[in-house]
DNA sequence: ATTTTTTGAGACATGATTGTATCATATTGT
DNA sequence: ACAATATGATACAATCATGTCTCAAAAAAT
């Protein structure tokens, strides 16, 4: 089935108003949004009935932005380490993507698609994790569930210093998977 | 000057209700947060004027907290890489002020004594990792900021861990430091 | 070219929160 | 005990975002 070309114009221009919105302040209107956008009140009421939904459709798009990279790092990665650090470097630059999807993530969490999403990722991270044990390239006496979280959480850091300490994305990525495997001393 | 018994027990149920309420809705309504803490929502209004004011006043009862247990800290740590290790200990019990300092920081950034408190933290740790360097327990090549961001968010993955894996507070808070220290490898 | 669909603008009702004011009551300081 | 002060309840106005609806004009589909 097709969608009007209409249709599909508004609804980019507003996603990707909206991500920009929502990262600069949590309780943007939707008045904002439909006027930065360029499109009426009413037709980002027509389009994305409630705040929520909104919300949700921007998250998805983000989802698939970062999966995006996914293909090519499967096909570059030489083992499991290598990996984690192909995707430090190519999930880096979507700061914005990512950002949101850490401010949003408790006003979705209870969506059973999101739900859905975020355990395969947590999943394909543990399995990740996994396969680099058998490697040898990371301690088994450390939990899966640490690590997970660990790996995660280094993009948080590495956003905090793109966006407070305006270090560039490249070297973030180096300095984040660098202190992960090496730690600091 | 002497404050009014009243007003000290309204204002302290009044900042670890709106504490614990932040953290479950950011948007928490002044009807909500009185009713919780037992208090008229006139009460509310006569001590903290404005959203702000009371999402600063919590902070500053935050920022209290977490500095109770420098002087500890001070008394016991060994080296500033041992400081850092006790720092792990001590303030990860307190994930709830973590937690709040974390969501609010956005909205208060602007606030001149807000901005010199975080400064002042910051630098802190920078002199911490500083004098880590200089006792060999830290590689000199990466850069401070880098390093200081990096335990930081070490706080956010710890909560991370505690509050979406059920993980303790003194679990994670040995895990965080060795991974920062020896990495995964 | 004609029909169908979407759009933008505006009007409108609704509901909720905010913020202020009042006043009798209860608590505190001295 | 007594004066001063804070409190809770309540009422009230003002503001603002939400959500719905209509309608003429523009754009797309056929």
């Amino acid at each position: 089935m097709k969608v009007d070309a209409r249709v599909q114009k508004s609804q980019q221009a507003i996603i990707s108003t909206a991500l920009t919105l929502f990262n600069q302040n949590r309780d943007v209107t939707f008045s904002e949004i439909a006027s930065q956008a360029g499109v009426g009140r009413a037709t980002l009421y027509r389009q994305f009935e409630t705040r929520e939904v909104l919300i949700k459709a921007i998250a998805l798009t983000c989802f698939n932005r970062l999966d995006s990279v996914n293909d090519i790092i499967e096909e570059e990665a030489k083992s499991a380490i290598h990996a984690i650090e192909l995707c430090f470097h190519y999930v880096m630059p979507f700061t914005e993507e990512f950002k949101f999807l850490a401010e949003v993530e408790h006003l979705i969490e209870d969506d059973p698609d999101i739900i859905r999403i975020y355990k395969q990722q947590f999943d394909e991270t543990i399995a990740l994790v996994q396969q680099a044990k058998k490697e040898g390239s990371i301690r088994k006496s450390l939990p899966n569930a640490w690590l997970a979280t660990l790996i995660e959480g280094l993009f948080f850091t590495a956003w905090e210093a793109i966006s407070e300490h305006g270090m560039s994305p490249e070297e973030t990525a180096t300095l984040a998977f660098d202190s992960l495997c090496n730690g600091i001393k």
